[in-house]
DNA sequence: AGTGAAAGATCCTTCTT
DNA sequence: AAGAAGGATCTTTCACT
């Protein structure tokens, strides 16, 4: 699937996705042409979806942090989908099998806001809220 | 908090974190030495804590995904939460209120491995495992 | 697949305003 | 915060293994 110098490739960028095809090249003992191309196929083969930044919410004000499961009243899932894609703060969510439908990541700045926004779901599903205490794993990927 | 340059140089970033400092000055509008300041100032603020690599685990192999609640029986809490982090197909891990105490994101190849994780778990903790059928949402970022 | 050299493009920072 | 500019740095092409 990935060789070794593609998962060295990967892991380097996942660490620091901008330094140069040159140091990348040199950090992984290739030349910069064979580096530029493993990256090249990388991307191609989509294993490299996209270059990105990791913020960090609490410096925004996102002081809370919670994950809520959700489900939908009968008849009212593409309602709630669709009220779940309009509220910014729910930053991931995903359809699940099991007695929950939706299982959903959501940041607020205060209890309020979080209040708030459960009750525009509330009268189209039931929720359960687990508020975030710590994370103990941060994002990480899995084995290459 | 962030003026509107400072969000917009953030979503330019999310959305290719390579691009040169040169390019992300024109796109926002700001002389390129403004535009580094700038972003230097977003790093030390920890806004921007890291600039990373979107990996797509399906092409990896990973054709499984599931979400994890995971409930320590009496005891065993510490070491349910160290097995968690040994094990490197769970990616992501929150410590949350409410009867769950983890709920964590989990990676696998097949359902036998799934299940093979799974059980070293079962034996230390009540475990409700959920998987993944669609991901409504993919992750984005809270409004800045 | 990979190397090394090299040319030409591109970039970042410093300095001045 | 802008603009100019110099010097550093980078990326890609090419010929060859």
């Amino acid at each position: 699937m990935l060789d070794d110098m593609d998962r060295r490739i990967v892991d380097l960028l996942a660490a620091n996705a901008r330094i140069s095809l040159k140091e990348l090249a040199a950090r992984v003992n290739l030349s910069s042409p064979s580096a530029s191309e493993r990256l090249r196929r990388l991307e191609d083969r989509g294993v490299i979806r996209a270059f990105t930044v990791e913020v960090e919410p609490q410096t925004l004000g996102y002081t809370l942090q919670a994950i809520v499961r959700i489900r939908p009243l009968p008849g009212q899932l593409s309602r709630v989908q669709k009220l779940i894609e309009e509220i910014p703060q729910f930053t991931e969510c995903d359809k699940v099998t099991g007695d929950d439908c939706f299982i959903a990541r959501l940041f607020v700045r205060s209890i309020t806001e979080m209040d708030e926004i459960i009750d525009r779901i509330g009268d189209k599903a039931e929720t359960n809220t687990a508020i975030v205490k710590a994370q103990l794993l941060k994002r990480r990927l899995p084995p290459l």
